[in-house]
DNA sequence: CTTAGGG
DNA sequence: CCCTAAG
């Protein structure tokens, strides 16, 4: 492919990583963007797309487990190709293909990558050097980008000019040694190396400034066992220093670590590049959300940020699948995303969200008709909500945090629970209704809000027999039925039948006049008892109510008819209603008392009624309300 | 699944 | 609304 001046291709690429073979994976997506002359990204086209489809696949197919961490884009600042470090794992071939164009550079980086590389570990995965520095940088297996990206900010290495380098060569290597903040991605360790551990190092009390990157590095072995070649010092001896206090609040420098515990810390020691990371988080940030062309030259480090933001999405997911390095990256990511980033909500979120609504339409209606309408009205809600979920994404989907407060992550866990029901999950999942509701309250919002709902609670019914109790104290409940099914089997294993019980309780939704109104027109025309029909026919745009709901309501519509109609021809109104309440005008509440009559009478004849003699004001109602 | 009815 | 029983 051509990287010129007139545009690089980048990719960056959508894929959903469904590692974990149950719900619990988290596919990170990546949008494809390329970049333009001017710096700029700009959404890819669907050639670039075809591009880069094969390495795709690869990775899909050679990226086991931690090396994920280490997916950090390659930005090749303004000529750039952005490629997911996979796609350039073990793959001089793709590397070739790819930077053809700046050969001299490229391959120059290539071969030396390859031969230490093969020196380091079998499975090495080679990426691009910085090529003014080489023995500034080391090659790991996987995660060496990251490593060399840390290394930018360490003081040994000359963390380098976003901008002014211009040529290729230059610009590529420039591009590895870009200080990066500790918010990305950390430098993964090659925790295959299996070293004995030597403790000896650790003993009394180890002041982490003082020692070489070698030292450190020797630290690092004796505190986790095993070898590392990141050879950034910060990283290290944060790293170190979380080892042996057990702690994930450690400074990047200045820690003495005696007996185990963080002594004492001078503020002396510097932090490159901290000032400028919130400024680059931010633009990250919203470059993410918004896929935003982002300002080239100037963004050199911005669009550093923002892959390796996008990256971060993606390793914190892939933490649950990668046991070895548990410690680490996992550790440091959840914190640091928490300290200097929100994160935004995933892609994958996003298309969970639709997901539900799909799910929604076809598991619980089984009739394609009516999703159509109701469809349309899912669109704007499924927008709105995810903007909502946006502005308070913050948390990370560990249960304790959702617990705390946000729940915006809530749904985002449900989902990735597919199929696994979990009785603590009902508890923080709460407030997920509620900080939806309090998004949605505009006019049109109440309606969407209340189909959104629906669809989230049939979404549950389909996948976890779990209820959720909304913000007002209302409680979303499964689908009866499944969960009766569901019982014995599934949501046995998982969760006490009490909690199901209790827990188990649909949203309660008042019933508006309209819907009133449509049914008794539903009755009207099909009989009451026809509560099926009426549910498709009348009440399409409502998947909310069951043919049970409306055998329900119209039974106390019909009570309601016996007990309010008289009372108010007696001119005495039992008791004032709530001005929230609104009454069931006596028009329709006399139709009700008619139709129940004419057709209990009638002997359930199911020839709809089409002669409803003095209703007539009414049934024009209903005629219009149908349709 | 759909209805009916009791809770 | 929920739960069940019965077509």
């Amino acid at each position: 492919m051509e990287v010129g001046d007139s545009h690089g291709a980048v990719v960056n690429k959508s894929e959903e990583n469904d590692f974990e073979k149950k719900g619990s994976s988290d596919p990170v997506v990546y949008q494809l963007v390329r970049v333009e002359g001017d710096g700029t990204l700009v959404p890819a086209t669907e050639d670039d797309v075809l591009q880069f489809e094969h390495f795709l696949h690869d990775e899909k197919v050679d990226l086991p487990s931690i090396e994920d961490v280490g997916h950090v884009e390659e930005f090749f600042s303004n000529d750039c190709i952005l490629l997911k470090k996979s796609d350039l794992e073990d793959g001089s071939s793709k590397l070739k293909t790819i930077e053809h164009t700046q050969k001299s550079g490229a391959d120059l980086e290539e071969n030396r990558l390859q031969s230490m590389d093969d020196s380091l570990s079998p499975p090495s995965k080679c990426s691009v050097v910085h090529g003014q520095q080489p023995d500034k940088f080391l090659i790991e297996q996987g995660d060496n980008s990251i490593a060399q990206q840390n290394n930018a900010s360490t003081e040994t290495t000359k963390s380098t000019v976003l901008n002014d380098s211009c040529n290729a060569e230059k610009d590529k290597a420039d591009a590895c040694s870009r200080p990066v903040d500790d918010t990305s991605t950390e430098p993964s360790v090659s925790g295959v190396n299996s070293s004995v551990p030597d403790f000896s190092i650790l003993q009394g009390e180890v002041r982490l400034d003082d020692l070489t990157i070698r030292e450190l590095q020797e630290a690092f072995r004796a505190t986790f066992g095993r070898q590392t070649t990141v050879k950034d010092k910060i990283w290290l001896k944060r790293r170190i220093t979380m080892g042996l206090t057990n702690s994930c609040d450690v400074p990047s420098s200045g820690c003495v670590v005696k007996d185990y515990k963080i002594v004492g810390r001078d503020s002396n020691k510097d932090m490159p590049n901290t000032g400028e990371i919130p400024k680059i988080g931010l633009q990250a940030t919203s470059l993410v959300r918004d896929q935003v062309i982002l300002p080239g030259n100037e963004g050199d480090s911005p669009s550093s940020y923002y892959y390796h933001s996008e990256d971060q999405q993606g390793s914190s997911k892939r933490f649950k699948r990668v046991p070895i390095h548990n410690d680490e990256p996992q550790v440091i990511l959840a914190e640091q995303s928490t300290n200097k980033r929100t994160r935004k909500p995933t892609k994958r979120y996003i298309e969970e969200l639709s997901d539900i609504e799909t799910h929604d339409s076809t598991g619980k209606l089984s009739s394609p008709a009516k999703r159509t309408a109701r469809d349309e009205v899912l669109l704007k809600p499924r927008v709105v909500h995810f903007h909502e979920v946006e502005s308070l994404g913050t948390t990370y989907p560990t249960r304790k945090d959702t617990l705390g407060g946000f729940s915006v992550h809530v749904p985002y866990v449900s989902r990735t629970r597919r199929g696994r029901p979990r009785k603590d999950f009902i508890s923080f999942v709460d407030k997920e209704p509620f900080v939806e509701r309090n998004g949605v309250q505009t006019a049109v919002g109440m309606m969407l809000a209340k189909e959104r709902e629906e669809g989230n609670r049939v979404r549950k019914a389909s996948e976890v027999p779990l209820t959720v109790n909304s913000g007002r104290g209302h409680i979303e409940a499964v689908d009866r039925k499944r969960v009766q099914n569901l019982q014995p089997n599934v949501y046995n294993a998982a969760s006490k039948p009490k909690i199901k019980r209790g827990l188990t309780r649909k949203h309660h939704r008042a019933w508006t006049l309209c819907e009133v109104m449509k049914l008794v027109d539903g009755v009207a025309r099909f009989g009451a008892g026809k509560w099926s029909e009426i549910r498709k026919l009348s009440f399409s745009s409502y998947s909310y109510r069951t043919s049970v709901d409306l055998k329900d309501k119209w039974r106390n519509l019909i009570r309601a008819t016996q007990t309010q109609l008289p009372a108010q021809k007696d001119g005495v109104c039992p008791r004032k209603i709530n001005p929230s309440i609104i009454p069931i005008p006596p028009s329709i509440l006399l139709r009700v008392k008619e139709l129940n009559e004419l057709q209990s009478q009638g002997g359930g004849f199911t020839a709809p009624v089409k002669f409803s003699g003095q209703n007539s004001k009414v049934v024009q109602e209903k005629g219009s309300g149908f349709l």
